[in-house]
DNA sequence: CTACTTTTTACGGAAAACCGTAAGGAACTT
DNA sequence: AAGTTCCTTACGGTTTTCCGTAAAAAGTAG
């Protein structure tokens, strides 16, 4: 079984309530930060000491802080870890269950398991440390699964910052200036306006405004 | 100190770290449910039993459920309970540490403490279990405090089932339409513009989007 | 190369939002 | 009762969004 685990997580409860878990039920070193820059710390120390983690849990979302940080998300935690040391298995344990950036952590930076923070999520943290240990699979919680597979792709990273823009309070005419100057496919108001109404429809959303606080609830900006 | 203590937390793993650090701190009974109806329910049967709980502790926001469940946010779950036995003590630990709603908790529903989830939390909710009990005074966590006394309530009802409705993708004559069937005292078009104008002042934003998105990151709305 | 499809852009009119100004009323002062 | 202030409502002009149509460009197949 796993050797060596790393807990990244900030609430200083959850951190206590799963580093007990970790140690009643796995004869494993369990080590803790609550801090992203000092989780990759410890991951390249471990590393250099030739006593590397064999798994990563970690936390997406993390509180701001007085201290100098760099990462501040740990979806960027995991793609540096990942640099640092491919094979790494990780799990992210977070509530921020909203399908998009699940599909992302999977396809991007290829992690190995998803669980949600929840009633019943001890369990299912549980059972991913043993499905990723023994077999090549990857763990998503259940009452995920379902929404990950349906979520479509037609939604592209343009759409994202055009709702990204439009949220920050910018015009349409702006952001088609913008995307002119970053040399995007489709920068037109034209093809702006196109764009949105696509989204409009794929939301159902009334307006603008509308659709707007719709991908805000969903996430998705 | 408190002999009885009621915990209501859905996140397993926080109940799990709670109820640890709560049986560590204190000689209390612990209980510990990760339903809202399920506390109002155990609150009674105390009060029905003699031996009520003399303190709650309760998360605020809880994910949805399979079950039949009539209370959905803590905030309703509070409001039942002071309803049911007004000088119970009740500490809110939750992360959405909004201005606005902790402001609400304090001023409506004259709750004892409130705890932010952080990576400081642990020790914030032992400090305010003690002062609670040994003072009539509130507890809240020290990175909040500013905040919340800064809060202003320029900021009224109406002011937030207008942004509510633009949410939802209303127009602002269509809102005009709705306040004037609500007998609200300003519902002309030209009203709901000047107050929507007084919004984007308010809050720096540049157009109506903007406005909504500002007011759904701050949990306004 | 040409015909056809798809994508991107352009344009124009209608609707809604935006913004300043001012009229109409209610409450309050003296 | 007249004057003042504050709040609500009205209105007109400009900008932006909204929506349909169509031209231009790019890509595809024979």
């Amino acid at each position: 079984m796993f050797r060596k685990i790393l807990l990244v997580e900030d609430i200083d409860s959850i951190s206590y309530g799963v580093t007990a878990l970790l140690q009643r039920n796995f004869d494993a070193e369990v080590r803790s930060t609550k801090y992203c820059d000092e989780a990759l710390l410890k991951v390249k120390k471990a590393i250099f000491e030739k006593q590397p983690f064999d798994l990563v849990i970690t936390d997406l979302s993390f509180q701001e802080t007085h201290r100098e940080t760099k990462i501040t998300t740990g979806e960027e935690l995991i793609g540096l870890i990942k640099k640092e040391q491919p094979r790494l298995k990780i799990i992210a344990y977070s509530v921020d269950d909203k399908p998009h950036k699940v599909k992302l952590l999977f396809d991007t930076y290829k992690i190995n398991g998803f669980v949600a923070k929840g009633r019943d999520s001890i369990t299912q943290l549980i059972e991913a440390i043993d499905l990723i240990y023994h077999t090549a699979e990857v763990f998503i919680s259940p009452q995920l699964a379902g929404s990950i597979k349906e979520f479509s792709i037609e939604i592209d990273d343009d759409d994202i910052e055009l709702l990204r823009c439009l949220s920050i309070g910018m015009t349409q005419s702006e952001i088609s200036e913008i995307f002119r100057i970053q040399h995007k496919k489709t920068s037109s108001t034209s093809s702006i306006e196109k764009r949105l109404n696509k989204l409009k429809a794929y939301f159902k959303a009334n307006n603008t405004i509308h659709l707007v606080a719709i991908t805000k609830d969903m996430g998705l900006i």
